[in-house]
DNA sequence: TTGCGTGCAAAGGTTTTGCATGGCA
DNA sequence: TGCCATGCAAAACCTTTGCACGCAA
């Protein structure tokens, strides 16, 4: 069976996500953070771990156009994820998890004008969310 | 200045690009494709190539989760694919320019109950085109 | 003791970059 | 003739895989 032992890397990085849970990370951010005084791991335990963690729905996979890595994601609500939609924004990463009722009607509709069923779990709406958007107005002095 | 010769490897570009406007592609498919018995071109004037189409508004670019590769999608109406919505088919990877009436209201309910701003020009929500799915029926016998 | 998880090394794939050459204007 | 675009080669990435060893149970 699988994710049996507790090992030391494989707890290294589940602290590493739950410091993160706000944000997206990538595996390499992951062997930057804990490349540490004591601590250190291989990139391949990295990358084994972060596959299992999304088969058991922990975590959340995806690719960003702008950098050339697979970002991850954690999920509080575990293995649920598959059935709603997420909105994230596009400065800090940060995902919200959607009700599906908000797009109901909009997926009606493209169904009817489209033909297209939109797949809830697999869509991401790219946005700006209100923290980063205060935080921009500030420094551009408005 | 930039894109002033008319040269036969970025013709050849072009031509595969109008005739694939439908569905995405990646640079190997451009490479696998003019890999022809005269035709043959570099690894780096295709990228360098995308690139510029890119900025030019010709084509969208964007990362699938599945694949290890950029994708790209030509875009008919040069340049304005950045302030409307776009649904992508799953399987095919056909890309819908959607008007925006559709998502307003959506937008709208986000922005309250969320506090995120939807940037239409960067999302591509994903399902499954009418095509897709009658052919998927076909062959579960249904 | 058993066998899962890790570390190591190597390989495979995509994308980028420097430099000399070729070809369009 | 200028100078942009290409081709070539090499490098930088990210990610995957095989194999032997260590360690949790």
């Amino acid at each position: 069976m699988k994710g049996e032992y507790k090992t030391k890397p494989r707890h290294l990085i589940i602290e590493y996500l739950k410091a993160n849970a706000d944000t997206r990370f990538t595996a390499r951010d992951i062997l930057n953070a804990i490349h540490d005084a004591e601590n250190d791991l291989d990139r391949s335990t990295v990358y084994r771990n972060l596959e299992r963690l999304c088969q058991e729905g922990v975590l959340i996979k995806y690719k960003e156009t702008d950098i050339n890595a697979t970002c991850y994601q954690y999920s509080e609500n575990h293995g649920s994820c598959h059935d709603h939609m997420h909105a994230q924004c596009s400065d800090c990463g940060k995902i919200f998890h959607l009700e599906n009722g908000i797009l109901d009607d909009a997926a009606r509709k493209m169904q009817e004008e489209y033909g297209i069923d939109i797949d809830y779990g697999k869509t991401v709406l790219i946005g700006i969310c209100s923290e980063c958007k205060s935080q921009k107005k500030m420094k551009s002095g408005k």
